[in-house]
DNA sequence: AATGAATGAGTGTTCATTCAT
DNA sequence: AATGAATGAACACTCATTCAT
């Protein structure tokens, strides 16, 4: 393994700084209303290193994003490791809105919302993200076993638990962290959950063994890990028995 | 009843045809990246009428989110109208969503959001507006009559459906309304409330009769219809018998 | 006739004194050191009202060139008068002369080489423009009348006389006018001139009568008026009778 | 002769390395517009190399111009050759152009003409420069022959050669080099020749032997070089017997 | 009531240059 | 000798707002 040296790392360090900043910033204005300057003031770099390291300020926007999608990649092995469907749903959930939200307070996420126009809601909101696939492959579990209700495809159910997760972070968000977020999940999320356990059995395409979220077309970065990704879900997948009668 | 000039009646469509082409561009581009040029554009009239008529950007949007209350205080009555409590939640979002997106696809309310940060948050997502008095007006009746669950406060299961709600029309507005919403909501949300359902017997000072959301701070322009508002919903929870048991 | 009220013929005015100060100040730094800042102090404008009529820096680079060009074209006519070849052509370099070099003595024409490379060449410096059909149509007279030797097409001979013509609006230009341009071409222009008026008689498919330069692709704004010069051109060739002997 | 150490060959090496650099970047973008950061990339060394070997990006033009003198002086004694007044100025402005035009089909030396404001015109395009004082001799000489006309001064008629000779360069780069330079001059510049060969006879006190164009004020690193070429140039002068009748 | 020319503070971005390694 | 991270002055361009017509 390379040794990196001490320049190499100090590079590094003011990269992270940088989008340290970036997120503590975000999360103050929102993103739209963020300027270079406070990012590098609160960075305490100049502005030229700031612009030595991002194009610009969608390329440090895309960059986070990235680092979130490739977040969860790198701990998918442990979100998908065995128990109760409502139990790693749960877990799902929490690690996402870590994920979303490691700043100060305000949902990073949230403000990837807010961001320009120029980057297309494809690149912003994209169904094809790492945190998709491991959710859908968490579904498709527990509704092999019997643990959630069969009557909508993975995807829709996965769409449907989104949806609630976001409100939550939005609303965090909105309050500016006014609550105990994870305090009130662990409270409402099994709410939600248990209108989705009453497993009626319904067939069709989408339930039971053998689902994997189809591919879709991947932005460059993401491909291979994407890659990667998918085999370790395929592996779930296929570690399935005969689906719970 | 007063009979308007032309003059005057040119003055509010003028006026109206702003705050209609305001509302396009909110929802094209988020109200964070709208111009007054865009507006103006739109709108077929130029800058100068434009500040003939708002004193600013931000006197816009504050106008636009009076009348998105204003719109719930007028069907306060319609919105409270007897019916099971689930169906009355169900109209009640959907009255929510249609008022949110009543423009071309995008969510007006989610713009809100991203607003300038000159507009605080209070300002933008009280928990004292007039949707949120219905919502929980409706919860409280739904408790009383034993259809909902009592184990927590209207106000926070008032949060939690808020939550639902907002987390579809965020999602919708994100993929720039590529499905139904309606349709959407008519599926998903009586799997939220059958979970909202199973009527545990829960005592505390916030159930039961008698329940109103406790009067707040209320900006200018809204005091005297929130009053009237108020005075209705009284009338509702006063109507109301003694708790099913 | 339409009449113009006051605020569009001050309008008028704000463009021209924008266009003339930057061609003052071209001439004074050059073309790509002149800073919008440098043009609007000179034009005593805003920023903002630089902006309110150009859309950059290129935009007003373009519209300018343009100017020079409709110049051609709106005294083709004049340019194209009867008179002895060697007395048209000095003519003609006079007059291209005068339009480059309109301003504070420094080759508005020279500037536009330094532009940027956003702006190609093709734009720059094709061999359509206006001026260049014009001299082209004077050489076809001139060999045909056997006064111009008939060795060369007219559009090389045309070539040759524009390398001329341009060495000395740039070396002019690049000593900051320290002598008198007008002057020094009368002198030395004949002396080329002389040489290219050794009558040998030469066949060939574009000596004699009848020569037009072949049309060209031409940018939008200039595309009608360089049809309608191309008629006054073909009107001059037309008029010929059979060549000298 | 000293040995040069390898750390010595290599400094050499990376030098001239730079240079060229510039001269492709020059040719590609016009010297206005070329970075270090593009001459750098260019040469595969970093930007702190640069600044290793030049002092900023005018001292590197300042230090081309010199190579591009140098060459002259370094060639006069061949340049001065013996043989007719028009092969002589023909050899002289091929290569005149082909140490302008060293690199990839542009201009160098029209790149001097868009440098910065910066370095003064008289920097850029003196009067007293290698290739001038080596034009004038040729011209007195030929004058003095009889073979070419006398009735303007050598420093005139050079500077007319120069002319032309520059609006070729300017114009064959301006195409990007789209013809053959050398063949195309090879058929021009004869034309031109012939008109200045028209031996009217002209007194007059810069005619005839003896004819040396004035010293000038010399930049630092260009005196030495230049005295010695002044001296080559009075040879040739000194060389001429009585004027021709 | 309506216009749109004019303003200029504010912001993103560039790029020559420095300097510690 | 060579590197490239860091700097920040300088510049292009935006856009909310004003105001004379």
């Amino acid at each position: 393994m390379k040794r990196l040296t001490n320049r190499q790392l100090q590079s590094i360090h003011t990269r992270k700084r940088i989008e340290d900043a970036a997120n503590v910033c975000f999360a103050r204005k929102g993103m739209a209303y963020t300027l270079i300057s406070d990012i590098v003031q609160e960075a305490n770099v100049s502005v030229g290193t700031f612009y030595h390291y991002f194009k610009n300020k969608d390329d440090l926007l895309i960059r986070q994003y990235e680092s979130f999608d490739m977040e969860f990649a790198d701990r998918a092995q442990e979100l998908l490791e065995d128990g109760g469907a409502a139990e790693c749903l749960l877990r799902f959930a929490r690690f996402f809105s870590r994920a979303s939200f490691k700043q100060e307070g305000r949902a990073a996420n949230l403000e990837y919302l807010k961001a320009r126009p120029s980057i297309t809601l494809e690149e912003l909101w994209p169904r094809n993200r790492p945190y998709f696939l491991v959710l859908c492959t968490l579904i498709a579990r527990g509704q092999h076993s019997g643990q959630l209700r069969r009557d909508m495809p993975p995807e829709e159910m996965a769409e449907l638990i989104m949806m609630f997760t976001r409100g939550y972070n939005i609303d965090w968000a909105a309050t500016d962290g006014a609550y105990d977020l994870r305090a009130r999940m662990d409270r409402h999320l099994p709410i939600l959950l248990g209108s989705l356990t009453d497993g009626q059995t319904h067939d069709g395409p989408h339930r039971g063994a053998g689902y994997l979220l189809p591919e879709q077309k991947v932005a460059e970065p993401y491909r291979e890990r994407v890659r990667q990704l998918r085999m370790i879900c395929q592996g779930v997948i296929d570690g399935l028995g005969a689906p719970a009668p």
